[in-house]
DNA sequence: GTAATCCTTCCCATCATTGGAAGGTCAAGC
DNA sequence: GCTTGACCTTCCAATGATGGGAAGGATTAC
């Protein structure tokens, strides 16, 4: 099959495909006589393996290795639970972060309500911490 | 003051502060007879109000809006809530996608704990849905 | 006066993805 | 056959936000 019936087997864009093959996360696809590339079921369900990994938030870096890992039989579920837990890891602070921030803006939002007229918070907040040297500013020598 | 002390004083490195300049999103800083970019205290106001807006995950655009409902004196509370309300809305799909993918990797890693060496979900799960003919392809004269 | 540190502009790289242009190929209808 | 249009090819550029660095001028501490 070509390249837009496996990206459309696989969900991944044919876009992305050559650009997947570029880098060198995907073998090279062979080549029809007219320069197609051919893809068989191997292919797509590679393409398939890809596209499930990019949508759990892997990077592509941690999916080549993944692949290596899938591809070789003689890989241990630990090395791939290792990147599996680093994965999941910096999906968690992500996570909190996200949080954190939602947090602040709910607060914010929710005292703006109640607010009055030019008193909004989320302005003000953001706006007046004007005492602010706020940074370890290296004295450079002298100025301002 | 300079550029790096405006940039020590604010949190946003003098490089994002040129960028910022460059895309419009601030005003064009004096300049001093050297040709240096000088700043003064509502400068360094300005520059803090968009590194915490950063901060909180605004993109660039949302943040020309907030700085407009901030400048403009006759901006509306209800205004600044409405973005406010729109960037919570994105933040909490995002949080929500987040919590799904760490769900999934979690029971994956948990899965591959107690499982037996090559039988780890983490590499099943990702690969072998293979029955798939997966996508339907029609076999010809169709869009990815 | 000199050396160190700042500043300036400009270009390049990142990461994953999309867009488009220019041109070749395939499968169908007439 | 020939045309049509969807498909493929490669290459180049852009996105968003930021960092790195080069080349050269300005300022300042000593």
């Amino acid at each position: 099959m070509n390249i837009g019936e496996a990206a459309a087997a696989s969900g991944v864009s044919a876009k992305m495909i050559r650009y997947y093959e570029s880098i060198l996360l995907l073998p090279a696809a062979g080549r029809r006589d007219s320069g197609y590339r051919d893809y068989g079921e191997e292919d797509v369900h590679r393409l398939s393996f890809v596209r499930r990994a990019r949508d759990l938030g892997f990077s592509i870096e941690q999916i080549r290795s993944l692949l290596a890992l899938w591809t070789d039989t003689g890989r241990s579920n630990a090395d791939v639970r290792a990147i599996a837990r680093t994965h999941l890891r910096e999906m968690e602070e992500q996570a909190r972060k996200l949080a954190a921030m939602i947090g602040t803006l709910k607060t914010l939002i929710g005292s703006c309500e109640t607010g009055k007229r030019s008193a909004c918070p989320i302005i003000e907040e953001l706006g007046d911490h004007r005492p602010a040297p706020a940074a370890p500013v290296k004295p450079r020598r002298r100025a301002a």
